[in-house]
Parts: C-alpha cells; sequence; structure tokens
RNA sequence: GCGCGUAUAGCUCAGUUGGUUAGAGCGCAUCCUUGACGUGGAUGAGGUCAAUGGUUCGAAUCCAUUUAUGCGCACCA
C-alpha cells in the first residue's frame, strides 16, 4: 500500500485507530502458551467532568511500557476498569440534579441516576483513550458498580470476616457532618486555617481557684470530660484527685495527670473532650473517661450542650465565646495559623462521634505490611518510602463502611431475635441485604445492614477482579497477581497500600510484582493541573491540533516518577517528528521499489556497517531501559539515532548511491537499499510505543505487502540486537574521522554561505589515519572536486 | 520537627557505577530554496552545574553544612 503525499494526522490516526480495532489486535489471547504480561490498570473516577493532560501522561508512560512487552512476545492482559461508586459520584449527581436533601429521593431512584452518570463518564474515558491510542483490551472491561466487582468485593469481606481480620465495633470515628459518612484515615487532608487560641477559665470546685486552659476548640465546652497536666509540673500537684467547673456548662469535670501533657503549652493545663481529636480519644480510652457527645450524625447539638441545643456545631463557637466574654471568662485570644484535618471531599473539619462501623484490623499488621511493601519492586525506587512513611503512622484500622446510597452493600444481616451477625454463602453473592434473604433464614427475622462498603474496598481488588474478566478460572489464576500495577503517587497511601493489605490477607502474597509511579501534570507555570484551577487544554483539543503521536510524545519529557510541565513546544516536537519520520518513510519507499529483502546480507560498505551498528546499540539501550520504565531514555536514545545518526549523516551520505544507476554502482547501492531496509524496519519498531500511529502507518506502507503474518507492527516481534552489527575498533576510529570530514566540509560551506548541494573544487582535511580509502566515497557524498589530505 | 525529592543554557529537561573541551529540544544569530522533509538543512553564540567547605590525581556526580522549592509523615490542647 504506497504510502500518501502527505500524512494527514487525524484522518490517518482515525483510520489506524479502526484498523486496530477490527484486526482486534489489542486482545487477550486466552489460547496461547506465550508468557503473559499483565497490568492492574487504575481505574480512574468516572465523575471527572474534564480529563486534563495529567491524565494522558500517566497512562501513556505506562501504556508505552505496555506495548513494548506486547512487542517482546508477551501475552498481554491489558483490561480497563472505572472506579464509579462512591462519593465523587454521588456530590457529583446531587450537583448536577441539585439534589440538596436525599429524603427527597428514594435510594434507588438515586442509584438510577448514579449509574447513567457512570455511563456517560465511561464513555468519555473510552473516547479519550481510544484517541490516544491506549491499547488495551475493551473487551476486558469492568466498573467497581457492576455485578462482577460486587462479588469480588464482597467475597473480599467474607473472607476477612471468616478469617476475623474485620469487626465491627462501637468506636469513635473519624466523620464529616456534612456527607454524613464515617471517613478512613486516607479521606482526611490536611488544611491551614487561621483560627485563635483561647484561655479559658475553669474553677477549682474544692478551692474556687481559677484553672486556665488554652483551647482551639471553646464550643467542646459542654463536651469536656477531663482537665490533665504533667504528672512532674509543680505548679499543679495541689489539685490531683480534685474536681473542675466546666465554664458554660456548669458540668465538673475531673482533674488529672498524664505524661504526654506538654508543660511548656499555654498554662500547662489541658481540656479533654469527647473528642475534639486523637488525643482526646486515647486519653478517653486510657483513663476510661465519661463520654460526652454533644452533637449528633449531623452535626445538631443535644441537650448536653444545655441552652444550645438544636443549634449546630458549626455555629456554636461563636456562641460560646460571646457568652465566654460576658463572663469574663475568656482571658486571652492569641490568633494562630495550624493545620486542621478536613474531609478531603468535602472540606469540612472532622469531627469524631461514635458509632458501629466495619474494620479491617490493619493497625497490628503494620510491620508485615510494611514487609509486603518492601517486597515490591519499586518504579522509581525513592516511591517506597511514602508507601513506608504512610505504614508506620498508621493510627486507626481501616474503616470500611460508609453510610451512602451508592456503593456495594455490606453483605451482612442482623437476627431480631439474638442480634447474631449473619452472612451470605459465596454462591449468593452479589446481595443486596435490603433486597434479599440470604438461604436458610426469613426475611422477617432479619434486620438488613443499610450500610455500603468503602470504595476502596472494591477497587483493592481490582487485580483479583481484573484476572476474573477470563473465562476460565485456570487462567484467572495464572493472571494473579498482576505483573505491574501502574498508578500515580497521591495514591499510594490508599489504593496501593489497600491492594497490598488486601492480598496480603486473602492470598498471603503480594498482588503485584511491579510497581511504576508516576508524577503528576504542571501547567507551564508549574502549578498542578487541577479541574478547580482550569489551568490546562482539553487534551482532545491538543490532539485535533497535533496529533496522539504528539502528546504521547510530550507524555516521554520526563523521567518516571517527575512530574511534567504541560509544555507546548514538546508536543510540536512530537508532531515535527511524526513528520520527519514519514518523509523519511516516503524517501525509503521511492528507494525500495524494486527491492526485495536478499536472503544474505550484501557485502556493506563502511558508513552501512557504521549506521547498523549504531541501530544496535540503541535496540540494546532502548531495551534496557523499556524493561526499568526508563521510556524517557528509550526515547531519547531512538531519537539520537534517528536524527542525530540518521537524518544528520548517514541518509545525507548515501543519497549518490541510491541515484546511481549504472551498472558500476550496483553493489554499492543494493548495499544502501539493503542497510536502508533493515535500519528503517527496526526504527519503527523501536518507535512504535510511543508513536502506534505513525509507525503503523509507514510499516504497513514500506515492509507488509510481503508480510500476511503480522497484522500490525504492534504484533511484530520487537527488534533484537545483533552481533554481526558491531564495528572493530579500526572501523570505530575511521568513522569519527570519517565524520569529522563531514563537519569540516559542512562547516567550511556554511561558514563561505556556500550552498550544501554546491560542488566545491577541492577540500584539504586532517586526518592522523588513512582515510583514502575512503576519499571518493567523501567527495561524492559531500560534492567536493577533490579531497586532500 | 523527621523523611524523600528537586535546583544544570533565556525556557523545558537529560546527564548511568566520579574520567578529556557538561548534552538535547525550543528560542536566538548567520547562512543554505541539495532530489524525503522550509513542519527543512548547515554553522554558531550561550552554562562558576544553587552556595560554602571537604574527600580525590580528577567532582554536576561522593560526603558535610546552608539556601530555595515540592511532596510525605508528625505536631497542631
Amino acid at each position: 500500500m504506497p504510502l500518501e503525499s502527505k500524512y494527514e494526522i487525524t484522518e490517518r490516526e482515525a483510520h489506524w485507530r479502526e484498523f486496530w480495532a477490527k484486526q482486534n489486535i489489542y486482545a487477550f489471547d486466552e489460547t496461547s502458551d506465550k508468557p503473559i504480561f499483565s497490568v492492574d490498570t487504575p481505574p480512574p473516577y468516572v465523575s471527572a467532568d474534564h480529563l486534563h493532560p495529567g491524565h494522558i501522561m500517566s497512562y501513556s508512560q505506562a501504556e508505552f511500557v505496555v506495548r513494548f512487552k506486547r512487542m517482546q512476545g508477551y501475552n498481554v492482559f491489558y483490561p480497563m476498569g472505572f472506579d464509579d461508586n462512591g462519593l465523587p459520584t454521588e456530590r457529583h449527581v446531587e450537583k448536577k440534579y441539585k439534589i440538596k436533601n436525599k429524603d427527597s429521593i428514594s435510594r434507588s431512584e438515586f442509584v438510577k441516576l448514579c449509574l447513567e452518570e457512570t455511563q456517560k463518564g465511561i464513555q468519555t474515558y473510552r473516547n479519550l483513550w481510544s484517541l490516544l491510542g491506549i491499547s488495551v483490551d475493551w473487551s476486558k472491561t469492568y466498573s467497581s458498580i457492576n455485578t462482577h466487582s460486587q462479588k469480588i468485593s464482597q467475597w473480599s469481606f467474607l473472607d476477612l470476616y471468616r478469617k476475623g481480620l474485620l469487626t465491627q465495633r462501637e468506636d469513635p470515628i473519624m466523620w464529616d457532618i456534612s456527607f454524613q459518612s464515617a471517613l478512613a484515615q486516607t479521606d482526611l487532608e490536611d488544611s491551614e486555617q487561621d483560627s485563635h487560641l483561647n484561655d479559658i477559665v475553669f474553677t477549682s470546685q474544692e478551692s474556687g481557684e481559677q484553672l486556665i486552659i488554652a483551647t482551639t476548640r471553646p464550643e467542646l465546652l459542654p463536651a469536656a470530660v477531663a482537665l490533665f497536666f504533667h504528672p512532674e509540673d509543680s505548679r499543679y500537684q495541689h489539685l490531683i484527685g480534685t474536681k473542675a467547673i466546666t465554664p458554660i456548662s456548669g458540668h465538673t469535670v475531673p482533674i488529672l495527670t498524664d505524661e504526654t501533657v506538654d508543660k511548656d503549652f499555654g498554662t500547662g493545663l489541658m481540656m479533654v473532650c469527647t473528642w475534639g481529636d486523637s488525643e482526646d480519644i486515647a486519653k478517653w480510652k486510657k483513663y476510661n473517661l465519661e463520654t460526652r457527645l454533644i452533637f449528633n450524625q449531623k452535626g445538631i447539638l443535644n441537650e448536653l450542650a444545655g441552652n444550645y441545643a438544636g443549634g449546630h456545631i458549626i455555629k456554636l463557637r461563636q456562641l460560646i465565646l460571646e457568652d465566654l466574654k460576658k463572663q469574663n471568662l475568656l482571658v486571652k485570644q492569641t490568633p494562630i495559623t495550624h493545620t486542621v484535618q478536613v474531609s478531603e471531599r468535602s472540606g469540612t473539619p472532622i469531627e469524631f462521634i461514635l458509632t458501629k462501623q466495619w474494620f479491617i484490623n490493619v493497625v497490628e499488621h503494620k510491620e508485615e505490611l510494611l514487609e509486603q511493601g518492601k517486597k515490591l519492586h519499586w518504579y522509581p525506587k525513592r516511591m517506597f518510602s511514602i508507601y513506608a512513611d504512610w505504614v508506620s503512622s498508621l493510627k486507626w484500622d481501616w474503616c470500611i463502611s460508609r453510610q451512602r446510597y451508592y456503593g456495594v452493600p455490606i453483605p451482612v444481616w442482623y437476627h431480631k431475635q439474638t442480634g447474631e451477625i449473619i452472612i451470605p454463602q459465596e454462591d449468593e453473592l452479589p446481595v443486596d441485604p435490603t433486597e434479599y434473604t440470604p438461604r436458610g433464614y426469613k426475611a422477617e427475622d432479619l434486620i438488613p445492614e443499610q450500610d455500603v462498603l468503602d470504595t476502596w474496598m472494591t477497587s483493592s481488588m481490582s487485580p483479583e477482579i481484573g484476572a476474573g474478566l477470563v473465562s476460565n478460572p485456570e487462567l484467572t489464576a495464572k493472571l494473579f497477581p498482576s505483573s505491574l500495577r501502574p498508578q500515580a503517587f497521591e495514591i499510594i497511601r490508599t489504593w496501593l497500600f489497600y491492594t497490598v493489605t488486601k492480598a496480603y490477607f486473602h492470598h498471603n502474597t503480594l498482588p503485584f510484582s511491579d510497581v511504576m509511579i508516576s508524577g503528576h501534570g504542571l501547567d507551564n507555570q508549574g502549578r498542578k493541573i487541577s479541574k478547580r484551577l482550569g489551568n490546562f487544554t482539553p487534551p482532545e483539543q491538543t490532539i485535533a491540533n497535533y496529533g496522539a503521536d504528539a502528546m504521547r510524545y510530550w507524555a516521554t519529557g520526563t523521567t518516571l516518577g517527575e512530574n511534567i510541565r504541560f509544555n507546548e513546544e514538546e508536543i510540536k516536537k512530537g508532531k515535527k517528528t511524526v513528520n520527519k519520520l514519514f518523509n523519511a518513510g516516503k524517501f525509503a519507499e521511492m528507494h525500495l521499489q524494486n527491492f526485495t529483502l536478499p536472503d544474505q546480507a550484501p557485502e556493506l560498505e563502511l558508513i552501512d556497517k557504521w549506521i547498523l551498528a549504531e541501530l544496535n546499540q540503541t535496540i540494546t539501550l532502548a531495551t534496557e531501559s523499556f524493561e526499568q520504565y526508563e521510556y524517557y531514555k528509550a526515547r531519547t536514545a531512538i531519537d539520537q539515532l534517528f536524527w542525530n545518526k540518521f537524518t544528520d549523516y548517514y541518509l545525507e551520505l548515501i543519497k549518490y548511491r541510491l541515484y546511481d544507476e549504472t551498472p558500476e554502482g550496483q553493489n554499492s547501492r543494493l548495499a544502501a537499499q539493503y542497510t536502508l531496509y533493515v535500519y528503517i524496519k527496526s526504527l519503527l519498531k523501536l518507535y512504535a510505543p510511543i508513536l502506534p500511529f505513525i509507525t503503523e502507518e509507514l510499516y504497513q506502507g514500506l515492509f507488509l505487502e510481503n508480510n500476511t503474518q503480522n497484522t500490525s507492527i504492534h504484533t511484530s516481534n520487537w527488534p533484537q540486537s545483533n552481533t554481526a552489527w558491531q564495528l572493530s575498533e579500526e572501523e570505530n576510529n575511521l568513522m569519527t574521522d570519517i565524520l569529522a570530514v563531514v563537519e569540516a566540509v559542512r562547516a567550511y560551506k556554511s561558514q563561505n554561505s556556500i550552498s550544501l548541494g554546491k560542488e566545491i573544487e577541492s577540500f584539504t582535511y586532517t586526518s592522523t589515519q588513512d582515510l583514502s580509502p575512503y576519499e571518493n566515497f567523501l567527495a561524492k557524498a559531500l560534492r567536493v572536486g577533490k579531497l586532500m589530505k
């Protein structure tokens, strides 16, 4: 199939997209006995309304390696998942349909809306990934809310429950009062906020002495349950065993000592409440303190808040401060900036309330989970420290129940009479307890669990969910653990940690052997690309302007794990590379018209051997680099080979041979054609993982006529390095001087404003070696009448 | 506060285990319409490798301290 005269990017990319889809070349071969390379593809949140260059970057970077592996002869399993349940989708639907209060809509109605939005989101992603040429097997897709995923997610729950790793406890739990749901440690975010440190007066019940404490949360005064000071603080020894009267609410609290109290903070007296932070909870547990929870799940104050009952916790601080002032009990206010933990999704500062929730016991397994993380192959290595930091700082067990609508139901019932916890049989999964009665029970005897599972409960099973997409169980077993998990560093503490945890608890294994961690996209000023800032060009637009290959080329622009700035110049460079490749292809086509590859290589000239030696080196380097997930290194090596070795030198230096139609020039011409053929074919393959479209175009156009076996460059074999293609040291030295002569002639012409194509009479070069056998070649190639030493 | 990164040409970034004159692309200057390509080509200018000190025959690279900046964790009564 001859090449067009011009490469129409948009049209040709669309053509190849269709071709690949029709030929199904990215499909996992269930019957093959080739080694498997399986990818645990990140399932993106489908509620993302706009995809940005950051998404392009991370998915492309992983995909370069996947394409490489496919060409290396692996049977690639590359599924795609979509994370569609959980808060983000609910929020999205609430916003879009202006649902302020969930009571105004039934659970099933609401879930239906979520599913509809999910489908739209999936379509958006799918369109963009196709546009970009992401080579996933679209017949292997899942969404985290579909039956398949629910089944595995609920199985995970059952398995952990049976292993005793899962418990239901009534515990203080981090709570989002605006979304009214429990949160896990990872759902939190730090937020710098301006506030005041308030010095407030308590009164000693015994002596009437004023006891001043400092707090940033005066609204929790009605929830105060104790005062503490350091056991060695001489100022307060006389208070041991006495009580203090709380201002405003008037209740009394014990005065106790604890080593963790900082003598130098404020007055050295500390108020403990139900519960301002994790320290409060720790002391509450340690000293078995009273529980004075003053608000409910919506943040509404109860009778313990006295006169304030019925109000909202968020407004209480202001009211209490005013009342304290009136009573002269607020002695000082110091403005401070401090870090407040807020819910990542709502931005609301977290509160603690007491509820019954399901927890996975991770804290007591910290050490083992750290060990598991150590066993993974991290690319780049340093990313392990983020994992290690996180695991060793774990304070809370993983709360997996959420008081939401759109999620995988917790597969549990409670027996009305006995209170017994009832779980279904595995073959009953997936179940919605609110609509299903487990075998052997009567609906009227059971209370169904209403809560759903944390969305990470499902996505942490992604390797198993992916592996389960094939038709037979034996194959599923081969697909787990996965070969590769590509992901961004922001979700090491969530997705990665939870997946490692699950694989360890369920199968006592790692979920995958390699982890490839990408950085994130930055705008051209170095700010993180985000939906909120809107600081990005939609990828669809960039692709329309420059092509998918150019966009992908940009994604190679930095080493793995580094952030990358969106830079239109880099994309232009990608487009130029595509253009240059096309033109080189056209040149090759012109000169390979009647050429067929002979069984035996013709006798090559030094320059032919040189470019093949360069090719050989690059094959070795690119292969090693891709193996190490160093696509950047591979790309620059290939760029060098193409631009700096081939187009700058080789191509220009052999033109005269290709145009030579005289009988005595035929051997030389054949050698050049042979070299050109071998070189271009390998070069295209080297570029194929990064630039799948243009390489397919040229591969099909130049090499596929007589080759019916490989339908696509992307299923062809990765080029092998060839030991025959090596220069001896002597040849190497000769080439160095030959290229120096080339440069000298070019410099001479350039400095004298002579066109390179114009023949000059003579040129005198210097070399310590005997270049006389090559003078003729150089003279012809460089258009010099006579070349002299 | 602890930990992990980053700092190299005007801009965006490479630089493997320390080894001649530190690289690329873009931008800039001068020139060339050569038969794949003007979305091109040739030549060239441009760097105290954040700072200081040290190890070494030799340091962008190793060590120490410092500065700037990003991230993770902790603190945050």
